[in-house]
DNA sequence: GTCTATAAACAGATAGAC
DNA sequence: GTCTATCTGTTTATAGAC
C-alpha cells in the first residue's frame, strides 16, 4: 500500500476501467479485464459477482473523480473573467490526462441515462451560483444578459467536443498525434478568449 | 418504389440504422434488427453476410447522408456571417432530426478509427476554403485573426456537444424533454452571436 | 426469397480443487 | 484468495425445406 503495490481489488479495478472506458460496457470482455489485470476470470466475480456491478462501480468511480474536479472551479468564489481562464485551464489539463472519459460517460448516460443519471446526482453538482455571479456581472454593466445554461454549455462544449471528435479533427484537419496535442495546448487560449469576447459588452 | 413500399433490402437497411444508431454495433443484436424490420435474422444474413457487413453499410450510409449537406454549408460561397448563421441553423435542424446521430459516429470511430475513417475520407469534404475565406475577412479589417482549426472547432463544437451531452444536461439544468427542446431552439440564435462575437474586431 | 431448425462460437457465471 | 474446468445462456451464422 505504502509502495507502489495495489491489492487484487485495485487492481481489478484499474483494469476495468481502462478497458470499459475504451471498449464501452457492450464491447468490454470480462476476459479483457483478466487479461489487463494479470488474473483469471473468476477472480473478478469473486471480487465484483457480476460484469454489470463491476461496470457500475467503474463508472461511480469515474464520476465521482472527475465531477468535482470540474464543478468546483465553477462555483469557486473568484472573478468571473479569472475563473473562466482557470476552468478552461483546469478541465483541458484534466481532459488531456483522461482524454477517454468523455466519450466514455457520454455513451453509457445516453444507452442508460435512467439508471446511471442518479451518480451525477449524487456529486451535488449545483452550478446555481454560476447564474448569480453572471447576473451581477450584467448588472455591474461588465457583460452583456446571457442565459446560464447558454453560458455554460457553450464553455464546455468547447473544451469537450475535441476530445469525443479527436478521430474526426485529425482527419480532417490532417493532423497526426502530436499536432492534436499542439491544437489541444492552443486551445487553453482561444477558448477562454472566445468566451469572453462573447459576452463583454 | 414510386409508392410508400421498401423492398427488403431498404427495409433491413432502416431497421438496422435505427438499431445500429441507438445501441452502437457492440449493444446491436441482430434479432433486434429482424425484429424491427419485421422479417427473421436469416434474411439478414442472405442479404449482408455478417452483422460486421450490415454495419459497415450503415456507417457508410450515414457518413454519405450527414456529411455533404454539413460540409456544403461550410464550403459556400456567401458572405462569412451569413454562412455562419446558415450553418448553425441548418446543422442544428439536421440534428435535432436525428439526435442520436453524433453519439453514433464519434463513438464507433474513437472504438475504430483505423477502420471507419476512410469513409470520412471519402466523402472529398476539403474544408481548406473555409481558411481562404477567413484570410480575406482578416485582411479586409472585418475579424481578428483565427487558427480556421480552432474557428470550425468552436462552431461545431457548440452546435454538437448538446446533443451528445444531452442527457447530462437535462439533468444539470433541470430540464424535461420539452425544456430541452427549447433550449436547442435557442441556440440557433446563440451559437452564432456568440462565434460572430469572438471573431469581430 | 423467406422461413424453421440447428450448428458453432462466444461470454458470463459457477463449482470445486488447492 | 486464486486457480482450472465446466456449465448455462446467448448470439452469430448456416443448412435445408418450402
Amino acid at each position: 500500500m505504502s509502495e507502489n503495490e495495489l491489492n487484487t481489488e485495485q487492481l481489478i479495478l484499474k483494469a476495468a476501467r481502462k478497458v470499459f472506458t475504451h471498449k464501452g460496457l457492450d464491447g468490454a470482455r470480462m476476459q479483457d479485464i483478466a487479461n489487463e489485470a494479470g488474473i483469471n476470470k473468476a477472480l473478478l466475480h469473486y471480487y465484483f459477482r457480476s460484469k454489470d456491478k463491476l461496470f457500475e462501480s467503474i463508472f461511480k468511480d469515474v464520476i465521482k473523480t472527475f465531477f468535482p474536479q470540474v464543478v468546483s472551479v465553477l462555483v469557486a468564489d473568484i472573478p468571473l473573467f479569472d475563473k473562466i481562464h482557470r476552468f478552461t485551464e483546469s478541465y483541458i489539463d484534466i481532459l488531456a490526462k483522461n482524454p477517454e472519459i468523455p466519450g466514455f460517460v457520454f455513451h453509457e448516460l445516453s444507452k442508460n441515462p435512467d439508471r446511471l443519471i442518479g451518480n451525477i446526482r449524487e456529486t451535488g453538482a449545483d452550478i446555481g451560483i454560476i447564474g448569480e455571479q453572471l447576473q451581477k456581472e450584467v448588472e455591474a454593466g461588465n457583460i452583456r444578459p446571457i442565459n446560464p445554461a447558454h453560458f455554460i454549455a457553450n464553455l464546455i462544449s468547447m473544451c469537450v467536443f475535441p476530445f469525443i471528435a479527436r478521430p474526426l479533427l485529425m482527419g480532417i484537419m490532417k493532423m497526426d498525434a502530436q499536432g492534436f496535442d499542439s491544437f489541444i495546448e492552443e486551445r487553453k487560449q482561444i477558448v477562454p478568449e472566445a468566451i469572453i469576447r462573447s459576452i463583454k459588452v
